[in-house]
DNA sequence: ATGGGTGCAAATAATTTGCAGGTAA
DNA sequence: TTACCTGCAAATTATTTGCACCCAT
C-alpha cells in the first residue's frame, strides 16, 4: 500500500470544481444539485464518496451544521483553522484562533485527557444579510 | 403567551430523571432504551419532544456528536459553558472558556457578523481509558 | 485486461409529523 | 371540560451499501 491515490475521473474533477467555485460551504446534496444544473451528471452516491475521500485526505474541510447536514469546503489554507459561517447565505470566512487551540489543549490536559481534538465553529449573520435574520426556521428559503 | 410552562407528566419526569442519573451525554434513543429497561414505558416520540423542549428552555444542554446523533445532558451550571467529552466512555466534564467566548465575539465583530453563536466541543480520551484508544470506529462497544 | 470508480435502487438511521385518545389543570 | 401531552405508525431526510457495469491505468 503505497498511499494509493484515487483515480482521477471526470466526476471527481467536476466535484472538486464545483466545490472550488462555491462561495461557502456546500453539502453533498448541494454539490449534486449544482452539478445536475450545470449539465454534467454525477450520481449522488459518487458525490458522497468523493467528498468523503477528499475530506479524509485533507484536501477539503468538512463540518457538521447544527441541523445535522455535513458540509464541505475547499479551504485556501492547509493549516488548522476554524470558520465563521453566515447563517443566511452560508458564506464563510476562515479564521485562526491560536488562543482557542491553546485553551482546548489546556483544559484537556488539566483533566488528564489525551488524544485531543476539538470542534469549533462560529455562526452569525454576515453584514450583507443583517436585515434578513433567521427567525428560527423557514424564512430563509432563497434558492 | 405568558411563558407557558410545559405540563408536568410522568413521562417528562422519567426523562429528566434518566438524564439526571446519566453519567455523560445520552441520545434520545439511549434515554428511550434506558426507560424501557427500567420498566417505565415512554414513547420514543415523547422522548424526542421532551428532550427538545427541555433543551429549548435551557434546562438541559444539547450537542451534536461527530456521527450526527444529538445527545443531551443535565448540566450542573446554568451559565454558558462547553464540554470536554471522553471518546471512549462518553463521560464529560463541563469547562468554561472566557477566552473562547471573547475570541468568537472578536473575530465575528471583525468581519461584521451579528447574532453570533458558537459551537465548541473538545474531545479526547479520559485518563481512565488512555489505554483503550478509539482506533477509528467499532472497537468501542462496551455496553 | 483489471481493479477501482460509478450509479441506481434499496437499506439504514435518526428524527419529525399526523392523528386519535388520555390527562393535567 | 379543554387544551396540551402522549404514542403509534407512517413520512422525511441525510447518508450508506449491494451489485452490475464502465473506464483509467
Amino acid at each position: 500500500m503505497t498511499t494509493s491515490a484515487p483515480r482521477s475521473t471526470r466526476q471527481r474533477a467536476a466535484i472538486k470544481a464545483a466545490l472550488d467555485a462555491a462561495e461557502g460551504f456546500k453539502s453533498a446534496q448541494d454539490i449534486h444539485a449544482d452539478l445536475r444544473s450545470t449539465g454534467g451528471s454525477v450520481g449522488l452516491t459518487t458525490v458522497y464518496r468523493a467528498l468523503q475521500s477528499l475530506a479524509d485526505s485533507g484536501e477539503i474541510d468538512a463540518l457538521r451544521k447544527d441541523d445535522g447536514e455535513t458540509v464541505y469546503r475547499q479551504c485556501s489554507t492547509p493549516v488548522h483553522h476554524h470558520h465563521l459561517v453566515c447563517r443566511v447565505c452560508g458564506r464563510s470566512v476562515e479564521v485562526e484562533g491560536p488562543e482557542v487551540e491553546r485553551w482546548a489543549d489546556e483544559v484537556a490536559r488539566q483533566h488528564g485527557f489525551t488524544s485531543i481534538s476539538h470542534q469549533v465553529e462560529v455562526f452569525g449573520t454576515c453584514p450583507l444579510h443583517a436585515a434578513e435574520q433567521v427567525p428560527d426556521e423557514g424564512t430563509a428559503r432563497g434558492d
